[in-house]
DNA sequence: CTGAAAGCGCTTACAG
DNA sequence: CTGAAAGCGCTTACAG
């Protein structure tokens, strides 16, 4: 910039106020500026202008595996609105690991981003309290902030898998298993959760065989569904806690010699075309997305300064044939 | 930083010391600095620091679209070696626009990115050259540079689309269909050229009601299959030329009379369970990624001034049903 | 309409 | 072992 003041005989301010295009310049200084700039190829050091204006115009986004089906829509959304709003993304996968969440947030905050979404690995985000006084504004989606006082966006996991269990009872089924994620992730817990509902508000039993919660493996969904289905008492139906589960449970119980309704938490692209069609709860990954994106948004342009908010969005029954299979004893 | 330098007594550049764990400070004094930065919850600003370094340790990725489930993995590699390498990851998606794709790297470049991954959406990249020359290490991958001589990771995209068409043809086809993405896309016209090389190496025709290219929405999708499908010289084989065609494909035919085979360019999760399973031509999304990045960050550390160099990963078969079905009439 | 000075928060190069 | 000065590339607040 120095140089191109030099060269256009004018000083730095001049040359910033072309930049900037501010008004209040003579079409002839412009001129000469431009041609200055276009003679030494300069491009504008946003980072030198942001450490001066104090806003970076970045937003980070960290969340469990940017691979993920799951997480791509929604980091797609939370882009979408980053931009509209001509902010950067910065993207992270903390792979569940609290730790990489943790140094990740920090070298965000580092940079200074202007706000973060964040899918929590961990369940303490103290660690981000100073931060957030500081003015780094925060949303925290798919699930909630732990001992912290902040924007939260999530899935109604318990309404879901309640509504997709007592589908699966409607259709005869007394006997239901569930399989779900691990169980210090806490949507894992809230669709257990869900699903006990559902059988204790039509005064069915759950048998201890009948519920398993670990790594979503194809191997530990194989052998908890093993289980389910032998013994005296085996499942006529399975609610599979996500995606991976469900997938690995279509495989498992296309071999299966007896039919097995199944309904799935999360819809996945094919799920019409398998036979039979599975049916699934499916959650809204855009919304998550662009419902924390506008939040945060909506903070960091001053436009609210209420206490932090807690938004659920609704998940929807899809009927395609698996959860409509009846009870096969 | 001031601030903590006036609260320990210290000067400047002794606080510098200790965040930066440098040697050569005083048990003492580092635990005076300190008691000092934690009273005072002082964080470094590396946006200011990256200003003096002149490194900003992190790196641009512009692909076609987040929340596609083909470049999802191809981020997440890239993200990886990123992370290996110390740097933090900006992400956008060109939408196929040319003018967001230039947004995007010309924001990129504004903020002094130390490189860029980029999946092309236009095919003139001069706008890069002076960017390039300035020092910012940039790899192409997935498509071809346009007119700028830059580092290149591609697929195999006619080597793959010619085995899989002369698999149909193994099988008995000689009438066999091709629907590909618009042939303004680099990898929908090599994979074009495969299918006509493998026709001729058979010293099949290749009629022109047989193949199409265009947007891969499913309408169109459907009308360019209806019309292979018909007419008095029907094609009993399709090859796919991505992801979507393929999906919608296996939509069609299995509402179609007559078994008609289909391999597909792309590998997709729930290939298998389809019925049939469908046989696919894989690519290594992650594989991309990778080689990609490992490549500017050789460049970034000065480990190759090399020319820039093309590389081209295989693509390979996966038979599983869909492919073997022998010609129907 | 234009510009000189000060400063954003840090590091570099140097001196003590 | 420690620190004062200069500077990274820009903008802010002011004066002319």
């Amino acid at each position: 910039m120095k140089d191109v003041a030099a060269r256009a005989g004018v000083g730095l301010k001049t040359v910033s106020r072309v930049v900037n295009e501010e008004a209040g310049v003579t079409p002839d200084t412009v001129a000469r500026v431009q041609a200055a700039i276009d003679a030494l190829g300069f491009r504008r050091n946003d980072s030198a202008r942001l450490l001066r204006t104090r806003r970076t115009s970045s937003v980070g986004l960290v969340l469990e595996d940017l691979a993920d089906p799951f997480y791509a829509p929604l980091s797609r959304a939370v882009e979408d609105v980053a931009r509209s709003h001509g902010a950067l993304l910065f993207t992270g996968s903390s792979a569940e690991d609290p730790r990489r969440e943790q140094e990740l947030v920090l070298a965000f905050c580092a940079r200074r981003v202007d706000g973060l979404v964040v899918v929590p690995a961990s369940d303490d985000h103290r660690y981000l309290a100073p931060e957030m006084e500081a003015g780094v504004a925060t949303v925290f989606v798919d699930r909630p902030a732990g001992r912290v006082d902040a924007d939260v966006v999530l899935t109604d996991n318990a309404g879901g898998t309640r509504d997709g269990v007592a589908h699966l009872i409607a259709h005869g089924h007394r006997r239901i298993g569930f399989i779900g994620d691990q169980p210090s992730i806490h949507t894992a817990n809230e669709r257990l959760r869900g699903y006990r509902e559902a059988m204790a508000n039509a005064a069915l039993p759950v048998l201890p065989q009948w519920y398993a919660m670990g790594p979503t493996t194809p191997d530990r969904v194989r052998a908890a569904l093993a289980v389910m289905l032998s013994g005296p008492e085996p499942v006529t139906a399975l609610f599979a806690g996500n995606n991976r589960v469900t997938v690995t449970a279509v495989r498992v119980l296309s071999d299966h010699p007896r039919p097995v309704a199944l309904v799935g938490f999360d819809d996945f692209e094919l799920a019409d075309l398998l036979s039979p069609p599975v049916t699934v709860v499916a959650q809204d990954a855009p919304g998550l997305g662009r419902t924390a994106a506008q939040l945060l948004f909506r903070r960091l342009d001053g436009l609210t300064t209420d206490a932090p908010t807690r938004t659920e969005l609704p998940a929807r029954l899809i009927p395609r044939g698996s959860g409509e299979i009846p009870p096969s004893s």
